[in-house]
DNA sequence: TAGCCGTGGCG
DNA sequence: TCGCCAAGGCT
């Protein structure tokens, strides 16, 4: 077993991966040549993201948005349309921000110096890394977490990768490693090896192509590191949601509403929501009864007092449960009636009299939601909602979004085919796809 | 620094 | 079912 310094370590490391490298590196769509637009297409897209999962998006966004500039002057809600499954979808919000910026500071033309690549919104020390030595092989180190796997098993470092410190400490030590005129493949070759060898579960170190001199392996601690603490548990959220269909002149349609512009799921659409108080959720779910006449309750008084809607309640279509990478939502979704005269809460006072209300006169007799839907239009001629209690939420601002095109259509009903254009977050995409589907059995 | 920000695959 | 993980960045 020879020893060796750490310098011929690296040299030895950098001349068998990049041979490993050139015999088996994938053929990745990104991979066709070194257009500086499209590897940083693909190392925003492949942000947390498996490569699987990147390629049909990559190919559709690229073939709908082929240059900076096209995607520069598209509208937003088509860019996010593009997006929509991928999540993270404020990558595609500071993408076409950043291609924006290329428009104004660059007449167009991609920038190819580090400070003008970091600069770009969205753009960080890794993707600033991958950009500059994959489109222009400058010796940049690009140090994502394959990197961080594969650096700390072959020097045996200790570091808690989880830290920012460690990638901080890890890029000065990457830099040294770059064989001359070799960083574009010699990055891609560590995320490779990382990708295909040295993977976090079970790593193959007997095709490894540095595996004489890894010290993890060497020490037989390749399963144990790197070093990783811990990620925090999502937190749980109850969340009741309405399927609001239309009468009149949106019959067959389904009320959506588009997210604010900031925070969760920014500018994406979805079927209106509320939180409901853990304590109660806990019981109410729990129930072997679906249409607890609570929970309708809930989101009835949600559209009423955010919206301005007042909405029926009538039967339990399903539940859902969706994990955010911080948040777990619990979700029921019910079916509702919405009123065919568009009332609003303050129409609704004026009348004065239950009798006069569309929503005055139900059978009492066909189902405990209907109370709950006259119960509702009970409370807003009295002015005191009695489900207040149960929305655990401050309402959100859906007036402040600045791709509204007025202040009075956060809300929308929307046909089937209108969700060709419309982004909406994979949840209620199943969900509205569920529901299409079962009114075509109907 | 630590929390926010999606989704799907896998053991 | 559960926890971890995947070519991170922003605040």
């Amino acid at each position: 077993m020879t020893q060796l310094s750490l310098e011929q370590k690296k040299e030895m490391y950098g001349q068998n991966l990049l041979e490993w490298y050139h015999h088996i590196q994938r053929d990745l769509p990104w991979r066709k040549n070194h257009d500086p637009y499209r590897i940083w297409v693909s190392e925003i897209m492949l942000q947390q993201t498996r490569v699987d999962t990147v390629i049909p998006y990559f190919n559709a966004f690229i073939s709908k948005f082929p240059t900076v500039k096209v995607l520069a002057e598209a509208p937003e809600e088509e860019v996010l349309k593009c997006w929509e499954g991928l999540g993270y979808y404020s990558r595609a919000r500071n993408l076409q921000a950043g291609a924006k910026m290329v428009m104004e500071l660059h007449h167009g033309q991609m920038p190819t110096t580090k400070e003008e690549v970091a600069a770009l919104k969205g753009v960080g020390p890794y993707t600033c890394g991958a950009i500059m030595s994959i489109a222009y092989n400058e010796p940049i180190p690009a140090v994502d977490g394959n990197v961080m796997r594969v650096i700390s098993r072959f020097f045996a470092l200790d570091d808690d990768i989880a830290k920012p410190s460690t990638r901080i400490k890890l890029e000065k030590l990457v830099e040294t490693m770059i064989p001359q005129g070799q960083a574009r493949y010699f990055n891609q070759a560590l995320m490779e090896l990382g990708a295909l060898i040295c993977t976090p579960k079970s790593p193959n170190c007997l095709l490894c192509p540095v595996m004489e001199h890894c010290e993890a392996r060497l020490q037989g601690r390749e399963h144990e590191l790197p070093i990783k603490s811990k990620a925090k548990k999502a937190r749980v959220e109850y969340r009741v949601a309405a399927i609001v269909e239309g009468q009149g002149e949106h019959a067959g349609k389904v009320l959506v509403r588009q997210r604010p512009a900031e925070g969760l799921l920014a500018g994406m659409w979805e079927l209106p929501h509320v939180l409901v108080a853990d304590e109660q959720a806990a019981v109410l779910y729990e129930s072997e009864l679906k249409e607890q006449p609570e929970l309708g309750r809930a989101i009835a008084e949600e559209l009423h007092t955010q919206h301005g809607l007042l909405v029926r309640p009538r039967q339990w279509f399903c539940d859902q449960d969706h994990i955010f990478s911080h948040i777990r939502w619990n979700m029921r979704f019910f079916i509702a009636d919405s009123d065919p005269e568009q009332l609003t809460r303050l129409e609704a006072l004026e009348f004065g009299s239950n009798e006069s209300s569309p929503l005055a006169g139900i059978n009492a007799d066909e189902s405990n939601l209907q109370e709950v839907a006259a119960g509702l239009a009970a409370d807003g001629l009295k002015g005191t909602p009695s489900s207040a209690a149960l929305v655990a939420e401050k309402p959100m601002d859906y007036t402040a979004n600045e791709n509204r095109q007025s202040s009075k259509n956060e809300l929308r009903f929307i046909a089937q085919k209108d969700m060709d254009s419309l982004p909406f977050p994979n949840l209620f995409l199943k969900i509205l796809q569920k529901y299409w589907q079962s009114k075509g059995e109907a």
